[in-house]
This record gives C-alpha cells, sequence and structure tokens, in this order.
DNA sequence: TATGTATATTTAATTTTCTTATATATATAA
DNA sequence: TTATATATATAAGAAAATTAAATATACATA
C-alpha cells in the first residue's frame, strides 16, 4: 500500500477524528474502520496504533475503559474534554496541510514558461 | 508550523514534483519555493531535505551538477529519467492519499445517528 | 479433533525519518 | 563590523513507524 508513506504523522489525528465521531472504539475496531473509510488503502499498523494510544491517554487525551466482550479483551478509548478540543484543531489542521500540498500538487504548471524555452 | 508534523513521509514526492516542473533546482531553493508556495507554511528543513537529495541521487532519480555562482557554490538537481517515472507515480500516489483521507476528515458525520441515541 | 482464520492486545528490537545544532563560506546592506 | 541572506554539509539525538513475536479466545471446516 502507497498510502503507508505518506500516513506518517497522521495516525494521531485520524484517531482523533474517528473518536470525534463516535462515543467510543478499540484498537482493532479504529484500525478496522481506517481501512475500511480508506477502501483497504490505510492500514494502521497495531505496532503503531496501540503505543499512539498509550500515549495519546497518557497526554490527556483519551479515556480508556477495558470490557469483556464475548469472553475476548477489550479497551474502548473515548476523547476527553482535552481531547476534543485538541480534535478539533488536529483535523483542521490536517485539512490545511492537505489543501496547501494539494495546491503544490495539482497547480498549473507554473515554471514550464521558464524551462519550457 | 504545525504542518511540520504532517510533511513526513511528503518530502522526497514534493522534491520530485517541483524538479518536473523546473529543469534544475538546488536545495536552499527547492526549500525557498516550497515555503512561498506554501505560504511559508511548509518548511524543508536543510537538514531534512539535504540527506533526502543525496539518497534519492543514489537512488539513480535526480543527477547533480554543482556550479559557481557569483563566487558561491551550488549544487543543481535534475531529473533522470528514472526519476521522471518516480515523479508521476508518486505525485499520483500522494494526491490518492490525499483524497483518501479527505474523504475521511470531511465526511458527514457518520455514525451520529448511533452515538447520540 | 486438528487446522486455519478472525478477533484483540501487548511489546521489544530495529529501522527510518526528521529535528536540532553546528560548521563553513560568500555577498550585501546598515 | 555587524547582521542578514545565500548556500551546503553533516553529526547527534529524538521521534515515529515497521516488523516480528507472544498471548488468548471464537468459530468454521476439514
Amino acid at each position: 500500500m502507497a498510502a503507508q508513506e505518506f500516513i506518517k504523522g497522521t495516525i494521531k489525528t485520524l484517531v482523533l477524528k474517528l473518536l470525534s465521531e463516535k462515543r467510543k472504539m478499540y484498537g482493532y475496531e479504529i484500525s478496522s474502520k481506517v481501512k475500511e473509510l480508506s477502501n483497504e488503502e490505510i492500514q494502521l499498523t497495531y505496532g503503531a496504533l496501540y503505543p499512539i494510544l498509550y500515549k495519546m491517554e497518557s497526554e490527556g487525551l483519551l479515556s480508556a475503559e477495558s470490557e469483556l466482550v464475548d469472553n475476548r479483551a477489550r479497551k474502548y478509548y473515548s476523547l476527553t474534554k482535552k481531547g476534543n478540543e485538541m480534535a478539533k484543531v488536529k483535523v483542521s489542521e490536517l485539512e490545511q496541510f492537505i489543501d496547501t500540498v494539494k495546491g503544490i500538487l495539482l497547480a498549473p504548471k507554473r515554471s514550464f514558461e521558464i524551462w519550457g524555452r
């Protein structure tokens, strides 16, 4: 998946976004959801995702509660108030970044008048 | 600059894009151009940029030629044939990634019917 | 019953990537 | 002569992600 190269730096923001849409989610679910929403393009690997979830919890952005579902352990995460505010900020920053990069990528051939000479 | 967080993984593609628009550019120029095109939002630091340029050269994506301009040394980089092909691939991949992420970020509140209950 | 697949989390070792800092050198304006 | 801009190089360290392995349950199927 080519997307894996570009995902770097955006995982935290994607987690914040998904959790701002759903009251609580667990790690495996977050990874599956991103995979689904991206048409299998983006795969949040567990080795990256879980440590990020712990870090966000330690930063006070997420709260966690363990549950036993079908006899299997699940750890649900929810946004704290701070996490909710951070979600707005980070999502907006990522949107702006995306628009900026898109502007660079899709711009009309800026310099062709110069180097076409 | 918030963009610094998201730039990870995209620098190489931005370099390929700029060099596909202009026959030759030098490191300082690439950094300045990205800064300008992004309205000062994206700053390609030299500590990141120069090693990437060397790596791309060693991978056969770029060719380099040193020049003395105004008695100051400059190292111009150009896309090789391989670099030109890679530029098309990477730019297209980044565009797709961006659309995918934008789809996740801007989607209508998918789950509000669920967690609003 | 054994085997494989899906679900679910944890974490260590390694690698990749970027930041920060420093060094060097010239040109130019104040 | 001091500061700012131009221009490259590179080392040390931090941050982030990959890869891999371990653990455990549920369920379908051969």
